[in-house]
DNA sequence: CTCCTTGTTGAACAAGTGTACAGTAAGATC
DNA sequence: GATCTTACTGTACACTTGTTCAACAAGGAG
């Protein structure tokens, strides 16, 4: 048995309402705005590329995951490149949110490194999302937009917190350089950990990046 | 005008050849035995992982890149993922090699880092086929056991050199973790200066692995 | 020359890809 | 209640995906 579609004012709801003769009251689907329905996707994306890297970063399982329809991403983002753009952005949101602090009034050292061992930022699933982002910086001019503006972003925060540091200890260093190779040392300890994690724990990472930064610092207490 | 397929005992190039009215002569394909196909094959696949990345890594492109038909992947490897595979080992093979001078009766931590640096591996191309299979290995069994084999190889073999530096220099350090340390180190260098070869030096990267190990090890005289 | 092995081709297949778009309906506004 | 905006659905589309497989042919062995 087949029902024929909604044709003029009937909707597809009263003729199923009349055919099992009871009344179908729940909503169909829900309405949101479209920035809540812009961050869902967001989200889904994040957790189909955390599962499968970018190969599973498909419009069929970014709206399965967020139990929307196929059509909804280009309703809401143009493109699944857009949205793969604006995934890659709220990425860089959220670091440079657990960053935040450090870049208050008072630039820490010591707090700098601890964000960078944060949870929030140090845990294999979130380093699954950056590798697979990564890996199509380089095929995707959209992408590598996001990348320029907000890399550059992030490393002057980075680079502020060290020059600050070493005004305090007197020290003359290229704060710039070592705001690059502090990043390049964060990526590559998410990057061991994330692929194996026990090949990587927390703790000898934050050696790391003591080791690092006291090579050009000087001596930093330890909380 | 077409032409019938070729039946029985009269091959196609005969049956050309008589319609045209003169001898085709020349062979419509070469025979490889199969190892030299399948590097082949391992060597298109890295082309194709450098130019488009995971996305780009299909049958369709790899064969055309190779000047091959779309069987042959199956029939030397038997899958696409196979092939993969072997591509990631192909990539630690070279890497190995790079360093088999360091692992030689002298061990020898400058010539560590040098080869390191070393234009066969500091380069955007081997780098962006590396974040390539990085993205993957968390979603391919077949990749992640390549991976662990040889991750640890190689590992083993930063170790050693590191070790023979400290126990030259009367040292006592955990060599395992340095060479762990050194390897993200490595990686995550590798990384900034492949997604932005403007952002990261050479220069840069060699001062970053000297201020790293100098930090266990004491000085380390330049070359 | 005539086998014979096996590397190679290319078409066929089902399943999956992103986008377009016409139509549906949720829910705020009046 | 009626009206309107627009979030949303779901199909159709043309195309690409990896694998299979029967047939072809290169090139060495005899």
């Amino acid at each position: 048995m087949s029902y024929s579609p909604a044709i003029g004012t009937r909707s597809l709801r009263e003729i199923m309402s009349e055919a099992i003769d009871q009344p179908i009251s729940a909503p169909r689907f829900r309405r949101y705005p479209s920035e809540t329905r812009a961050a869902m996707l967001i989200e889904a994306g994040l957790t189909c590329l955390a599962k499968g890297g970018i190969t599973a970063f498909t419009v069929d399982n970014i709206c399965q995951e967020a139990k929307a329809s196929r059509g909804l991403i280009a309703h809401h983002f143009g493109s699944k490149d857009a949205l793969l753009a604006a995934v890659y952005a709220t990425m860089y949101d959220r670091l440079i949110a657990v960053m935040a602090p450090v870049d208050a009034a008072a630039p820490d050292i010591v707090a700098l490194i601890e964000a960078n061992l944060a949870p929030e930022i140090f845990n294999p699933d979130s380093l699954k999302i950056w590798l697979a982002l990564w890996g199509e910086i380089a095929n995707n001019a959209e992408l590598r937009a996001v990348h320029r503006q907000r890399y550059v972003e992030f490393r002057d925060t980075v680079a502020k917190v060290i020059a600050a540091e070493a005004a305090a200890r007197g020290r003359q260093v290229d704060a710039g350089a070592i705001a690059v190779a502090f990043i390049a040392l964060s990526d590559g300890l998410w990057l061991e950990h994330g692929i194996d994690e026990s090949m990587l724990s927390r703790e000898a990472a934050r050696a790391s990046f003591y080791a690092m930064l006291e090579a050009h610092l000087g001596p930093i207490a330890r909380p």
